[in-house]
DNA sequence: TTAGATAGCGCG
DNA sequence: AAAGCGCGCTATCTAA
């Protein structure tokens, strides 16, 4: 059988077989499912269950992580040895591994995470009329975004259709453009295309968004968040086509990402000031979301508390709201 | 034998 | 040719 290549990849020495190069292949052969497969499962037992045990500290029979300030580039901090950060929640397995973090017996893990933060940001930052308005209503956004681009009823949106606004929501906020957008929402090229024209017209402050970022960065040659964070773009004048669009993609996302890691970090800094019960472990921060060990009876008490000091750190034009879920053990919350 | 680079993939 | 932001860890390949 004849295995056409168009379209795969290529790396330095040959064909790429990441994922998304496997997934195009599916069907071709009866192996690539198995690669698939075998790369879940090795990817999992290597990075986790096979690592993580051996980082259990004697003294505490528990895994400490480092988070480090100084590392990104936009203000967020990174966890290091083990990071923590990014233990699997995505698929079912991954939820297992997450299930062997567990609280002592007679306490809860709470956890607290920014709903949609980053799209408030944009709507905020925007000014956009219809996004803030759909914020304001407490709507599904996806769901809103689905309606407004596809012109239809909020009643006639298909779970096809919000997936695909669901996809652009978050690929706008990158930068992404239509080939990526065609990709990660599974439609073709041309639709994408389509759809982007379709959301710039829609979410008109939006895209003015996007070209007053631009324009700022070329100007000053930084972008900064709501709380002043710089971040210098040098590139953003690069003659070479490439390198300047992926200053202008930063500039796009930067302050999105970086105001929401200056919120989380100035909610943990008054959670700490404000909070001076010993019993409460402020045990992980992960982008957007808290998680807190604390004895149970005690957990009704402070997880109203600690949502209010997390969703009243600014005030923007649309509601922060903060979802508090909590459980014996990681994979539950 | 080892250090560095690359490919791949986990998370928000 | 590449077309999506920000990270860190593991396995494997490459060069010294």
């Amino acid at each position: 059988m004849e295995i056409s290549t168009n379209g795969i990849k290529k790396t330095k020495t040959g064909f790429s077989t990441g994922a998304d190069e496997l997934e195009k292949m599916r069907g071709l052969h009866p192996i690539i499912v198995l690669i698939q497969e075998h790369r879940e499962l090795s990817k999992l037992v290597n990075t986790y269950i096979d690592a993580l045990p051996e980082l259990v500290n004697k003294e505490t029979g528990r895994v400490h992580t480092s988070f480090n300030q100084t590392v990104t580039a936009t203000g967020r901090l990174s966890s290091t040895n083990p990071n923590l950060q990014n233990i699997p929640a995505r698929t079912e397995m991954g939820k297992e591994i997450r299930k062997a973090f567990v609280v002592e017996k007679g306490n809860k893990l709470l956890s607290l995470d920014y709903s949609q933060i980053e799209l408030r940001l944009a709507a905020h930052m925007s000014g956009d009329k219809k996004m803030i308005k759909a914020f304001k209503d407490g709507a599904d956004i996806h769901k809103a975004t689905a309606a407004e681009i596809n012109g239809v009823n909020l009643e006639d949106v298909t779970s096809q259709m919000r997936r695909e606004a669901k996809a652009i929501n978050f690929g706008v906020l990158y930068g992404q453009g239509p080939h990526g957008l065609a990709r990660t929402a599974d439609i073709s090229y041309l639709e994408a295309r389509e759809f982007i024209d379709n959301y710039f017209t829609v979410y008109t402050g939006v895209q003015k968004y996007v070209d007053d970022k631009i324009k700022e960065a070329r100007k000053k040659g930084y972008v900064e968040t709501l709380f002043k964070r710089k971040r210098f773009l040098p590139e953003i004048n690069s003659s070479v086509v490439m390198v300047r669009k992926s200053a202008e993609r930063m500039a796009v996302n930067t302050p999105l990402q970086g105001t929401a890691a200056d919120m989380i970090k100035i909610a943990m800094i008054q959670i700490f000031e404000q909070i001076k019960d010993k019993d409460i472990k402020m045990l992980l921060q992960v982008h957007d979301e808290l998680i807190f060990e604390i004895p149970k009876n005690k957990v009704e008490k402070y997880a109203e508390k600690i949502k209010e000091i997390m969703e009243n750190v600014i005030k923007l034009r649309v509601p922060v709201v903060v979802d508090v879920a909590q459980g014996d053990n990681w994979g539950e919350v």
